[in-house]
Parts: C-alpha cells; sequence; structure tokens
DNA sequence: GATTGATCTGAACGCTGGTTCAGTTAATAT
DNA sequence: ATATTAACTGAACCAGCGTTCAGATCAATC
C-alpha cells in the first residue's frame, strides 16, 4: 500500500497541525511523538515531513499563527476613545478571541521553553506588542482620571494574567455562558483599574 | 571507580531535588533525561534510584512537597477578623510564599499533565483546599458589605491568576522591591474585590 | 587496620524517538 | 489509455531514553 484513496494535502495539511494541536495541548510538546500525530491523522508518520520540516516547526507554526491571527485581529478592531468603554471592548475582545482557542492559548504559554532560541524572540516580540497595548489602553486612562491604578505596568500584568486564567476552568457548557462570563469580567476589570474608585 | 570521596546521602539527595527542580523549571519535565540531572549533581544516572525509584516520583515528591508545604504555612498564619485586613494578610502571605519559589509555582501548574492518574488527585485535592480558602474569604467580604463583586467564585479565581502570575515578570533584581510589590498588589486586589465601591 | 555497609560506577538492556528514503499507488493531465 | 506527478507507505537508521545491577570504592566502626 501507498498512497491512500481521496488523499488531498489540502485535507492532510490542516488535519496534521490540528491534531499536533489536540495532542500538544494534553500532553505537552515534548511527551507527544510524530507517531501519535500520524495516527490521529490515519496515516504514517514519514508522511508528516511532507508538511512540515520538523517537529519543531510544526509548534512554532502553531504559536506564530496564534500570536499573528490575535494581532491581525485586534488591528481590525474599531477601538472606542472613551476609556472605560475601551477597557470593556478589549476585555470583551479578548476573552472572546481566546475562549474560541482554549488549546492554542495553553500551548502558547506552555511550550514557549520547547521553541529554539530563534523561533522564541519571534513569539516573544508579538507577545509584547499585545502587552503594550494593554499598557497603552491602561496609561491613557489613567492620564484621562478615568482610571485609578497602583502601578500601570503591574496593573497590565494583572489585568493579562486574570483575563487569561480563564481558559483554565471556563468550559462552554458550565455554569455561565459566554456572555455572562464577558459581562462579569466587565465589571471586575473595572473595578481592578479603578473606575469610579474614591478620589 | 565506584564511590566518589566525600559521598553522603543527606547531601546527594537533595541535591539531586534541586536539580530535578531546576532542570524541570527550564526544560519541562518531559524534555529532560535523568542523565542531565545526574550530570549537574555530579554523579552518574544509576545513583539517582538510590533515592528515587523513578522519575516520576521525582516530580511528584516536588509537586506534593510544594502543596503541602504552601497549606502548612497558611495553616500557621494569624488571620485578622476584619474581611479587608484579612485579604491584605492574604495577598501579602501569597506573593511572599510564591515569590520564594518561582521554579515550584512554575512546574506546580506546567507539569500537571505528567503526573499520573493517582498522583494528579493527590496534588488536586490540595490545591483545591487552597482555592477554598480564597473563596470562603471572599465569601465572608461579601457578606459583611466590605466586598463588593460580581461573583464570588470567578473573583476567587481571578484573584489567583493575577497574583500568581507575578512569577512570570517578578524578578528580585528589578525595579520593585518585593515589598513595594506587595503593598501595590494589595492595593489593587482590594479595587478588585470592590473595597469601599459605591453601593 | 580489618570488616562491613552505604554509596556510586560503568556497562548493558530493551525500547522508542525523530527522521530519511526508495518504492508504491492514487489522482491528474494528456 | 497512457504518462506524469503528488501523496503516502513501510522499513530502516541511529541516537538516546529510563532503568537495572554486578562490582568497585569510600566512610564508619570496632
Amino acid at each position: 500500500m501507498a498512497r491512500k484513496t481521496g488523499s488531498h494535502s489540502e485535507i492532510t495539511g490542516p488535519k496534521i497541525k490540528q491534531a499536533a494541536l489536540e495532542l500538544f495541548a494534553r500532553h505537552g510538546f515534548a511527551a507527544v511523538t510524530m507517531r501519535q500525530i500520524a495516527a490521529r491523522v490515519g496515516v504514517q508518520a514519514g508522511a508528516i515531513y511532507n508538511y512540515t520540516p520538523d517537529k519543531q516547526a510544526l509548534l512554532f507554526d502553531l504559536l506564530h499563527g496564534h500570536m499573528a491571527d490575535l494581532l491581525t485581529r485586534w488591528a481590525e478592531e474599531q477601538v472606542p476613545h472613551d476609556p472605560v468603554a475601551a477597557l470593556d471592548h478589549f476585555v470583551t475582545f479578548h476573552l472572546d478571541f481566546h475562549i474560541q482557542r482554549p488549546e492554542l492559548v495553553f500551548i502558547s504559554y506552555m511550550e514557549l521553553r520547547n521553541l529554539t532560541e530563534e523561533n522564541f524572540k519571534a513569539i516573544e516580540e508579538k507577545r509584547s506588542r499585545y502587552e503594550k497595548i494593554v499598557y497603552d489602553m491602561i496609561l491613557k486612562g489613567v492620564r484621562s482620571g478615568d482610571f485609578q491604578v497602583p502601578d500601570a505596568k503591574i496593573t497590565s500584568f494583572a489585568l493579562i494574567a486574570m483575563l487569561t486564567g480563564v481558559v483554565d476552568w471556563f468550559r462552554e457548557d458550565g455554569r455561565l455562558s459566554s456572555d455572562e462570563l464577558t459581562r462579569q469580567y466587565c465589571a471586575l476589570a473595572r473595578q481592578t483599574l479603578g473606575v469610579n474608585a474614591p478620589a
């Protein structure tokens, strides 16, 4: 046997990415073998190398695509000028985007150390760009007097951490709908940033 | 050659744990080999098996010890009755404890999936106990009217995430001292929990 | 200073890992 | 129908894995 009936690169390629994503998320990059990925696609291990130069590239493509997607989507957003409205908008966007891709979020945090140095830098650069967006947003609100925080930098980290941490426990079929979740977190974020805080 | 000069189990044992901790934190459990751990201790791989039955136990001991330590320390704390003071006290304790053990915190989150099911349950049980402490603290403050939050459960997750996230970026030799950090986060946590929020 | 037990070496075991590639088959174009 | 190309198999390669263990050496005791 060799080529399978109905085999197509437009099919197999994405299938491999998806299989790799799921397995990396569940067991971790280092613990997953090329043969496991292949088995999930229904193919032999060697076939994967028609689609990726090596295992490392498989991981990098996932992470890089994720970050690129995040930045592109944000760039397409129409951000309100009012700082409080902008905060709500960001919280909604961030939760929405991350909740839809729990596995990618997971491995983007967990598997950074399994990247080569060069690949790591590429991801880190994009991550910093995103963090700067949050930082700038907070700074703007602080300057306008809408936000009141002990330290803008710390608060930006804290905000991202508390938002992104949602993927650790949120389930679509759980107690809260994603709409409710967003509403709750908008309120929580406002409090954290000291909206309406006593002067 | 066989036994090394100056070899002692009281020395080698802890050294192995420490080496495993550092390497697991840096490269991930699955990516670290017994030979790497041994090399760092200055010993052959076989010698490790005088101190641990296998690699899995090495990981579990680290995680289990960490969680046990956390719960024990907290049990020794004298928690104030006033909800706001209790919050400050918790934030201080949590940051302090976690900042002193960044590697353990790291692997306690990252390497859970590399535990056997049985070992995982043991850790998870302790983790839940800790989360319940936070949840109860928040609930108490909400009932007394000192805190105002959209949802106590969500807020407990958000609080833990934003506090624990500190180990991702905090460095002892950075811009902030750990004292300043604690102060900032106490203020931030108060805001997040809606202390002094308008009714 | 001889004996004994704790501590470690060094080599080996069986297995599995990522990766390669010559060969085979399905799809496509002629 | 035939030729060509794209997709995949299956087997192999070798390095490295966790783990074991007989034997060597040091430290402690008497």
